[in-house]
RNA sequence: GUCCCCAUCGUCUAGAGGCCUAGGACUCCGCCCUUUCAAGGCGGCAACGCGGGUUCGAAUCCCGCUGGGGAUACCA
């Protein structure tokens, strides 16, 4: 099914700031700001802080930066979760009054009795709805005397039915859905319920995120339906994963943007090799411009199947970058590279033609400058303490002397 | 456990019933270019997970199996 999006889109990327960008949510972004950038409209950032204890000021910051160096544009935000926390919560009342939602007085552990005996029965547990069925006056009564409730969403009972633009027709039957939480017994907002908020009052027209979740989507389109809100249309990326084919993770090197432009990756490279991790222009093109990916870009060519992170290919694409670049237009990036393995003060005309030599024979900025170091090392002023812990074992292997 | 998703070379992928002797890219291996090493050019190795259907014909459609992933929270 061809689903070309033409007018003008309001698409929004949401991190939560628990952790640098890691490499699948750079991707989502850069879908993101594609669909933006090729069908018109606008990009809209918004931090998922609501969950105050992970989130942090400072990695909401490095998000930033680190979207920015990869080349994404936001037209509308940072707009904080944690700042609308008021407004989430007005919306959930509303539901309250409407009877779309009611107050729940379980405690947490009788749910988590229910949940243990639904598992060894080998059945998916469902809130009982016990909240639900409880007489108005005696609900009225736990109210009054202060018992602690939770506010959960009343689902309806047909099947959720959706189009996904990367994986097609979804339906969900209402038994594997339950009365999910709204409003935490502490009166906050829970995600589902900021979300849903934010992206009706944002206008979001198309939601762009990852595969892990898909199966939040049949909760928050009866939400939408509750709170009067047009629900928007969904595409589910597929996950990255490591060479072990399970999810990326830390122990195979680098995941998060941060890293691998210290390793010496130019953020052009990083964005062409991520956005070709899941989708392609539909030629054989693979090294290209973010604007003939803006030219090339449509939805339908996304993938819905699991990628593995290939760090060469990534090398390669950087290497294929620098061969392509000039060493003044990789200079702003490579600076850093060069002041890093102590040239900062290295003659710049001499700097700038030895550099040239290694474009081609390098792969990424870090190698390049760290290869050159060599023929500046007479220009070096040595730190004799560090001489002393480095170079003492000075003596070359028999084989090389012969050289 | 239950629900959902996915399945083409080692990896990224093209492929929407005949164009497929399955195409491209990374990696690896040759050769050419070159004083050297790269870059570049040319060539090679390498895949439709398995079993049933449907069809004159299936990598492409259906079912089952297997494998992998995700979700099952008063986390996001």
């Amino acid at each position: 099914m061809s689903t070309e999006i033409r007018g003008p889109v309001r698409v929004r990327f949401a991190p939560s700031p628990t952790g640098f960008l890691h490499v699948g949510g750079a991707r989502t972004a850069i879908y993101n700001d594609l669909l933006r950038q090729s069908a018109g409209g606008a990009f809209i950032l918004r931090i998922e802080d609501t969950d105050r204890e992970r989130s942090d000021e400072a990695m909401t910051r490095q998000i930033q930066s680190a979207l920015a160096w990869i080349g994404t544009v936001w037209d509308e935000g940072p707009f904080l979760q944690s700042e609308r926390l008021a407004r989430h919560r007005e919306r959930a009342e509303e539901l309250l009054a409407a009877g779309k939602a009611y107050r729940c007085f379980c405690t947490q552990e009788e749910l988590e009795a229910q949940r243990a005996e639904a598992q060894t029965q080998g059945k998916a547990f469902r809130y009982p709805r016990t909240c639900l069925c409880r007489p108005q006056d005696e609900a009225q009564t736990l109210l009054a005397a202060g018992k602690p409730f939770v506010v959960r969403l009343r689902m309806p009972g047909d099947n959720i039915r959706f189009h996904d633009i990367v994986r097609g027709a979804m339906d969900f039957p209402p038994d594997a859905l339950d009365d999910f939480i709204l409003l935490r017994s502490d009166g906050t907002p829970t995600y589902h319920m900021s979300v849903v908020v934010d992206d009706i009052d944002m206008r979001v027209t198309h939601v762009i995120r990852g595969e892990d979740h898909l199966s939040n989507t049949p909760k928050h389109i009866p939400l939408f339906r509750a709170l009067g809100g047009e629900v928007p249309a969904f595409a589910h990326l597929p996950l990255i994963l490591g060479p072990d084919k399970k999810r990326l993770s830390k122990r195979y090197g680098a995941t998060s943007v941060e890293e691998f432009r210290n390793e010496g990756i130019l953020p052009q490279a990083l964005y062409n090799f991520l956005a070709l991790l899941g989708w392609n222009p539909g030629d054989e093109r693979e090294v290209m411009s973010r604007d003939e990916m803006i030219a090339a870009f449509s939805v339908d060519r996304l993938n819905d199947s699991p990628a593995v992170f290939d760090r060469e290919k990534l090398w390669w694409m950087n290497g294929q970058y620098m061969a392509r670049l000039s060493v003044e237009e990789l200079w702003p990036h490579l600076e850093p590279f060069i002041d890093q393995a102590g040239l900062k003060n290295a003659d710049r005309e001499r700097l700038l033609a030895v550099l040239e030599l290694y474009r081609t024979r390098t792969r990424t900025l870090k190698e390049m400058a760290e290869a050159v170091f060599p023929f500046f090392q007479d220009e070096l002023v040595y730190d004799s303490a560090a001489v002393a812990k480095y170079l003492k074992d000075a003596d070359l292997p028999a084989d090389l002397e012969a050289l």
